[in-house]
DNA sequence: AACGCTGCTGCCATAAACTGTCAGCAGGGA
DNA sequence: TCCCTGCTGACAGTTTATGGCAGCAGCGTT
């Protein structure tokens, strides 16, 4: 069996990545079990592969944040859905996880055979319409305070245009047809609330945690729900 | 470099992917330019990776249609985008294409380190609704019908509550909010048309293939339109 | 400037793996 | 029954990976 090899590779990625500071090679050649100069060697397969590592001199070893999928074996009814998902994050997303899927969609489109790309490629299954609303606020920041679980300062205008301006924990964000919606705990209310992205006039991410987990603040939400939203 | 040997094995899945019918062992040793028991190695080594080939004595070895991708790096946006494109389709898709999407978005989580899991998975990307209309037709087969070039007979209702019976030949299907759209040249009318799913009433693919190429119809039909819908 | 730490590459002998040949067994189809 | 084919084991030859050594270059600290 030829897993060996490659089994260490993915052990040296996900090692890798526990380690958010530089990890010398040193360290990642014991860890992996393996002599410091086939350590040299395995990063550089990495690297051959598309790993985004990066070594440097009196330092150590960085792996930018992204994961490697280790080969899968996927139906062709799977990856039409994976083209079509794509296909639609790239159009009903905002501008930049738009991006992030059009890029996941063209490199899996260009690891398929020539056949197979006929068959998900050109626009046999598209979808229908590209959202037209604007957002002011940048979604991309709404989504890195979810993750990590920082305060959120909003101002904004609800449907009567009344403008606030408040302290929120985010924890969710819902993509719907036309709007994004963010759900938060909010400091101002003591309770659960909901915003739309496009009714945010400015926002700042706090530097500060909120200080309950982001899964709890979900699940105590679900909970408060009348018809629950499955994951 | 360790290339060369998951290099043959991708090869190896694209020559068995070629031909339709079972192939024998010999042939496909011949043609990957190795030896027999090597091949019957190689084989082996797939099966274990968990590509759906099947061997049978006096017969050969058949592929499962599908693909297998080869590792490949992901930033964490398009992980992101990957997962809430599929959970889209899990959603908004008809419910075999939306199985498709929920098992290939398993399959992704799956391999995910824990850490990572948490940061895509739970809920904090979620989309909005689930569809509501159901389609008599089967959706799965209409795919089918699109990849195969086959003529369609649909038996339809139109919005004004007008039954027809026309064979067509479709060359896309388009996801729209609540509805899924087959465009299609409908031999009735001598022009395109676009059939609602959820109006067909009964439908049947024929057995014959259609006279044109679908990616001909589909680029002729994008020139009739005034908005051109981008890929 | 000097030193230590670290990434990185070349060389080479050793260890591990892959490969091919041969043999044999089992199942499918005529 | 016979042939074709998948499948497995054993063994020697070949290829590849590995580890130790040496040396060079970049970074940070003293």
């Amino acid at each position: 069996m030829p897993v060996a090899r490659s089994e260490r590779l993915l052990t040296l990625l996900q090692t890798l990545r526990r380690y958010r500071r530089p990890v010398t090679g040193t360290v990642l050649a014991q860890e992996t079990g393996v002599s410091l100069r086939t350590l040299y060697r395995d990063i550089a397969s990495l690297q051959a592969q598309g790993a985004m590592i990066e070594g440097e001199a009196g330092i150590g070893y960085v792996l930018k944040p992204g994961f490697m999928l280790p080969p899968m074996m996927f139906s062709e009814e799977e990856l039409e859905a994976l083209v079509l998902g794509s296909r639609w994050v790239a159009r009903a997303a905002e501008p930049r996880l738009a991006g992030a899927g059009a890029d996941a969609l063209a490199k899996i489109v260009a690891v398929l055979p020539a056949d197979m790309r006929e068959t998900v490629d050109s626009a046999t299954l598209f979808v229908g319409r590209k959202r037209q609303d604007e957002d002011r606020a940048d979604v991309s920041a709404i989504r890195k305070a979810i993750r990590l679980e920082r305060v959120l300062e909003l101002h904004y205008g609800d449907e009567q245009g009344r403008i606030s301006r408040r302290r929120v924990w985010p924890f969710a964000l819902g993509y719907f047809e036309h709007v994004r919606i963010i759900m938060a705990w909010c400091e101002l209310r003591q309770d659960f609330r909901h915003f739309r992205t496009d009714r945010i006039i400015d926002m700042a991410v706090h530097e500060m945690r909120y200080p309950r987990r982001r899964t709890a603040l979900l699940k105590e939400w679900r909970e408060t729900q009348d018809v629950p939203l499955e994951t």
